[in-house]
DNA sequence: AGCACGCCGACT
DNA sequence: GTCGGCGTGCTC
């Protein structure tokens, strides 16, 4: 496990032909193999083809070779890679983030090479320029080619550019090619981005705006590491405010990287950088193509690409000088998920900074309890942005309490939301209704013996899709068409949705309001991430009247028309033990009553569907009163000695056999000496929150240990005490989201 | 991760 | 006899 952390490098940086060197793979061998410096001598940091077996792999040079493996066996980098050597400040980075989440060595260096293709020679492509011949006869399709080539005086196009700014045909620039008129030449694919301007001007930044903007560029300024948690409400103008911070690190002469979460990627946002830079900033997210990746990833490195917005993975490209990280909807639960590591992007972002001499920019509406924390206890600087940029205010927030509307069964709109609604529709305002379930019904029941349907592979609940005619388990994916007969007492004809989803809420709507236009924004709804964000602006510009939505909706989107948001299930999330449960709801319910009213002119309304009204989250939603609510929170937190105020990791045991996999749990249990050592107390095996999923068994083992316990060393002895069998898998996810 | 090696059961 | 299942171990 990591050891690229606080070792001392002793060695020079350069190694001669011949030299031993120690290079880390992206294989899982979790140790440095030891090569010869190949002809012409490699860098500390190089990164590396090798011979392993008998295949060909990357690496990266991590340090002078042990010495320890026999000499003669020893084997050749095969080539140095055209490429800058990773710099020590990544090489730590990586170390440290290992360390901390008990992950691989190469597992964490799989994150920082995912750019297909470093290995081969930097890809080539055709471009064509004026040529000194002539063209045997001119015609007016040659006239109009030649012409493009004089206007741009001496600029070069690709062969299908130079066809349709023409308005011709690709054979006719062929023609002219072949006869000298225009001259063919081979360039690098690998372009330099665009330079992003910090010097346009800006918009117009209210007084509160330009004086959060004012300390956080004089931080960046400081050229040291530093974390400010920016807290503003929605629409505040957040954006504007870190945007001039970014634009001061790119005075600084340094680069800058913002981080969203992944669905919060949209044009929207780009559009919104170039208006301000003048330039559209480097993407880097799963939908970015192979070539447009490795195009990203070397432009990086050498300094091509001076603003990256990306998705988490983005913390591990190879900046060449990063000095800003900005952390956008810092809470987002999506920033901590499985990438076959498991980090929080966030808490990385800190690591990386801290590493690099950035500083970073934690921004939400609604902090998570952790940085709320830390900016309370004076480890991140605070920023608050109060006012809303314009006149727009918070909407004003009521509930709606079920208790006294008794709704008819399989209804779910009360009578005052219904009035709400038709209100909006009548002043050709929008409504968007949220409600957190996808599908059309999360559970089909049986009327006659009163079984339900759940995934044969998972102990979820299969969820009826009306859309797609099938039964759709939301933990695999497994899918199966509508029974007709209960599979358990075999009775035809009696099996019924239960509960709402929202296509089911969209059956109640469209009942309701026969003549609105409803849109129903639902992530499963939609072929493509392009498809869903082309509905998403058309319905922005007005083109539905309700809108029905996920929490889909509550990322980034803005919808100017939206003057009602209502809440359809409000309690949603407050049931169960998860203890960030709450938190979440918070969080989510803020978010999504704060698309209402964004404009000037037009102040919103949020209803809040609930039956417990009195629960302190429903009232610190509805009063605003924030700091009362993570005061709260964090009381319960610290008495129970969880994370922001103790320290957690979640152990995974996965395999095909319950009895087996329970009886590694028990076994890990009770060798727990490593952990009592340091007063940790060890939890379980407890079935995992979701105990089958993909047909594999989960059980679940929860460390809880004091704040300044040194958690993962005592982990690392732990767990290596046990060696697991083959088909059994172990994941340790250090600070779970859930800990229950 | 691949890939070879090797040690048992079911065939041509 | 040998084909092939996948458990175990190695790769500098």
């Amino acid at each position: 496990m990591g050891d690229g952390s606080g070792k001392a490098m002793t060695q020079s940086d350069w190694f001669a032909k011949g030299d031993l060197v120690g290079v880390l793979t992206t294989q899982p061998l979790d140790r440095l193999l030891d090569y010869a410096a190949p002809e012409g001598g490699c860098a500390l940091g190089s990164f590396v083809e090798v011979p392993l077996g008998p295949r060909k792999v990357i690496g990266v040079v991590w340090g002078a070779g042990a010495g320890d493996f026999d000499r003669s066996r020893v084997r050749s980098v095969s080539k140095v890679l055209d490429v800058p050597p990773m710099r020590e400040e990544l090489r730590q980075f990586l170390g440290r983030a290992a360390d901390y989440t008990l992950t691989s060595m190469p597992a964490m260096l799989r994150l920082a090479t995912r750019a297909p293709g470093l290995g081969d020679p930097p890809s080539m492509r055709r471009i064509l320029r004026r040529g000194d011949g002539q063209p045997d006869r001119m015609t007016d399709a040659r006239r109009r080619v030649i012409e493009v080539l004089e206007e741009y005086g001496g600029l070069a196009f690709t062969p299908r550019e130079l066809a349709e700014m023409a308005g011709v045909t690709g054979s006719v620039v062929k023609g002219l090619v072949k006869q000298g008129a225009i001259r063919e030449e081979a360039a690098p694919r690998d372009l330099p981005y665009p330079t992003l301007d910090p010097e346009l001007s800006g918009l117009e930044l209210s007084p509160a705006q330009a004086e959060a903007a004012e300390v956080l560029q004089d931080a960046v300024r400081s050229g040291r590491y530093g974390t400010t948690l920016l807290k503003g409400v929605t629409g505040s103008g957040k954006t504007e405010v870190y945007l001039e911070a970014v634009a001061e690190c790119l005075r600084q002469g340094r680069q800058a990287l913002v981080l969203l979460p992944e669905i919060a990627l949209t044009g929207e946002f780009l559009a919104r950088v170039e208006r301000r830079f003048g330039q559209q900033p480097t993407e880097w997210h799963s939908g970015v193509t192979i070539t447009e990746r490795r195009r990203a990833w070397k432009m990086v490195a050498q300094g091509g690409a001076n603003v990256v917005v990306g998705a988490r993975s983005s913390l591990f490209l190879p900046f060449r000088d990063l000095g800003l990280i900005v952390v956008d909807e810092e809470h987002d639960t999506s920033y901590k998920q499985e990438d076959g590591v498991l980090y929080n992007a966030r808490d990385m972002a800190v690591l990386r900074a801290s590493q690099c001499d950035a500083q970073v920019i934690l921004a939400s509406a609604t902090p998570s309890l952790e940085s709320w924390a830390n900016a309370e206890a004076g480890k991140y600087a605070r920023l608050e942005l109060a006012s809303r940029f314009g006149a727009a205010e918070l909407p004003e927030m009521r509930a709606i309490d079920m208790r006294e509307d008794k709704l008819p069964a399989s209804r779910w709109i009360s009578p005052r939301l219904k009035q709400a609604v038709a209100d909006r529709i009548e002043l050709g305002e929008q409504s968007l209704l949220f409600l957190n379930r996808r599908g059309y019904a999360p559970v089909t029941i049986c009327r006659a013996c009163g079984h339900q349907v759940g995934c044969k592979h998972c102990d979820a609940r299969m969820v009826e899709h009306r859309f797609l005619k099938r039964l759709v388990c939301h933990q695999c994916g497994e899918t199966e068409p509508l029974p007709e007969v209960c599979p358990s007492c075999e009775v035809e004809g009696r099996m019924a949705p239960v509960g709402p989803g929202v296509e089911r809420l969209a059956e109640e709507v469209v009942e309701s309001f026969p003549d609105a236009r409803v849109a129903v924004l639902s992530s499963d709804l939609f072929g493509s991430a392009r498809a869903l964000k082309a509905r998403i602006e058309e319905i922005a510009q007005g083109g539905a009247d309700i809108i029905i939505g996920t929490q889909l909706v509550a990322k980034g989107h803005n919808f100017p028309l939206l003057t009602l948001v209502g809440v359809i299930d409000a309690d949603l999330g407050l049931q169960g033990s998860d203890l960030r449960a709450a938190e979440r709801t918070f969080q989510l319910v803020r978010q999504v009553a704060g698309r209402a009213g964004r404009t000037a002119e037009r102040k919103g309304v949020a209803l809040l569907q609930t039956y417990q009204p009195e629960h302190p989250v429903i009232r610190a939603i509805l009063s605003g009163d924030e700091d009362g609510f993570w005061r709260a929170e964090a009381t319960e937190r610290r008495a129970a000695g969880v994370p922001p105020y103790g320290r957690m990791a979640g152990i995974i045991l996965s395999g095909p056999d319950v009895q087996q996999v329970f009886d590694l749990g028990g076994d890990m249990a009770r060798r727990d000496g490593p952990l009592r050592d340091i007063g940790a107390q060890l939890f379980g095996p407890a079935p995992a929150p979701i105990a089958r999923v993909r047909g594999r068994h989960r059980v679940r083992l929860l460390v809880k240990a004091d704040k300044g316990a040194p958690l993962q060393a005592a982990l690392t002895r732990w767990l290596a005490q046990f060696r697991l069998p083959n088909n059994l898998r172990l994941a340790v996810d250090i600070d779970p989201q859930s800990f229950w």
